[in-house]
DNA sequence: ACAGTGACGGGTC
DNA sequence: AGACCCGCCACTG
């Protein structure tokens, strides 16, 4: 778990993202030092994909479901968001900036 | 080994 | 404001 901490890290954070709150790809990479490799962070979450990540959280820098293509069902991601009381429409998350979880922030 | 692609982001046109 | 390009690192063909 050492050479691996970078996904580790994503992981962690990604699970301590508060319920009914958002953050990005980016947020994450900036916080482990990788502010310009988000990709990464998306491709380890792709490598998790379970349910102690939830990557429905997580989404791009608009707000918008650009990961939904990749869970199980079409619209379950915004499903799980709506049910956590976070508003969707045509996949973008309104009051993104509200809702938004910083991990180096408040963390 | 090389090239293309991808759950992104920021800068430029 | 919208579209396009580059950079980043890893995986697949």
């Amino acid at each position: 778990m050492s050479d691996t901490g970078f996904f580790e890290k994503v992981y962690q954070v990604t699970a301590l993202i508060p319920y009914g709150r958002v953050t990005s790809y980016g947020a994450i990479a900036n916080y482990l030092g990788a502010s310009r490799s988000a990709r990464m962070v998306g491709w380890a979450l792709n490598n998790s994909n379970k349910a102690e990540v939830p990557a429905h959280r997580v989404v791009n820098r608009k707000g918008l479901l650009t990961g939904k293509h990749h869970f199980k069902g079409t619209n379950l991601m915004q499903q799980l968001l709506e049910s956590e009381g976070v508003v969707v429409v045509d996949n973008q998350i309104q009051d993104f900036d509200k809702i938004f979880w910083d991990p180096g922030k408040e963390l």
